[in-house]
DNA sequence: GCCCCAGGTGAGCGGGCGCTTAGCGCGCGG
DNA sequence: CCGCGCGCTAAGCGCCCGCTCACCTGGGGC
């Protein structure tokens, strides 16, 4: 069930879209500092030593801090709706699809934890443009999951009082893993998403 | 049910143990400048500005702008531990005492926004002292909550696989509403408060 | 009426920030 | 074998940060 992009120790794996070499290694970098101190509280000069290059060099690939964030945010929220639009748009009855989504999306919050962390915390630092295409993919993925509950809700496999508002917690619950979950903790990724998809099953009155 | 203290539109009550005044007027600017922007991205500048004093009068009451971050997120523990041991610590069944903690933990988060943002999210600005003395009250609130759901799984009323996953599952849900709920929203703070207790009686199975 | 001092201000220090610029070295086409 | 341009660095600019300090002020005790 599992791939490798999403449990792979390194986490560096997904980031292969970004070239050149130097470019992405500056962006993982910016990505490890931001998970661990937050956007503000990153130095330019700590990303590119991290990438074992001088200051000056992170301008070469990048016009400013705030774009680095801006591209980190954008892959990371493609790669969050194309996990749930991949689980939605699956085989299977509505309960198997949202458990698939819950499990795979938890997964990825768990095992990713570093990126996760700053796709789903760092929003508030980007500016009013790059935040409002944010939000548009954020969006999406809430329509994604909220289908699912709707196919649920009309097959009379689920018993929901508000399908908005429980759509809001199942993805709430889900993003707020990134926040909790530590490498070292008693769990694994694959131990939370099992969890998570039972629990979730549950809130939504699955048959 | 909801008391004065979590609805308040002003949403500064809470603080009246904080003197003299001066120093509270200060608190009060802070956690608003750290909900909106972040501890990193606040200057003590702008706290002082929105207390109407001069910048070097922040000092007179605090030592440092992290001892203001310290004071805020202690006495948001404190409150927030007080609400769940109220709760679970009264009368009633599991069902019923857990549906209560949940409703009136979120009636917190969604209604004290500005705080709890502060008190749930700024948590890795505080120094390794302050930190650790946070995580000792964090740890108290977990307690709470597992409590009730081990009494509700003692008496038969609940059906939990896995009762400390199901716990961090009840808390993370309910911390993140800070993140989310918006006052312009379309819910009541008391709304979504009834919406969790009803998802969180689901999620461990309650008869 | 006078002193005192808690509580406040205005100005500014040292430093680190995001970002820029002048110039270096090296692989590659001619 | 030259020279040119791309990717990078060393140095540093201007700014604003957290925080300090010398000074001011007005209401209470004698």
């Amino acid at each position: 069930m599992s791939t490798a992009e999403d449990t792979a120790g390194g986490e560096t794996s997904a980031w292969g879209e970004v070239t050149p070499d130097a470019a992405r290694r500056l962006l993982i970098a910016a990505v490890e500092a931001f998970a661990e101190r937050g956007y503000h509280a990153t130095t330019t000069r700590d990303i590119a030593g991290r990438a074992g290059m001088s200051p000056a060099a992170l301008y070469i690939h990048y016009k400013t801090k705030e774009e680095l964030l801006h591209r980190i945010s954008r892959i990371g929220h493609e790669k969050a709706l194309d996990i749930l639009r991949t689980a939605a748009r699956g085989e299977g009855t509505p309960a198997e699809r949202l458990a698939g989504a819950v499990g795979s999306f938890v997964r990825w919050h768990a095992g990713g934890r570093t990126t996760a962390r700053v796709v789903q915390y760092e929003l508030d630092s980007l500016g009013p443009d790059a935040r409002a295409e944010i939000l548009a993919l954020r969006r999406q993925c809430d329509a994604e999951v909220r289908g699912i509950i709707e196919d649920g809700v009309a097959a009379g496999d689920f018993d929901v009082l508000d399908v908005k508002g429980t759509t809001l917690a199942v993805l709430s619950l889900c993003i707020d893993v990134a926040r909790w979950f530590n490498v070292s903790g008693p769990w694994t990724p694959d131990e939370v998403g099992a969890l998570y998809a039972d629990l979730v099953l549950r809130m939504v009155g699955a048959k």
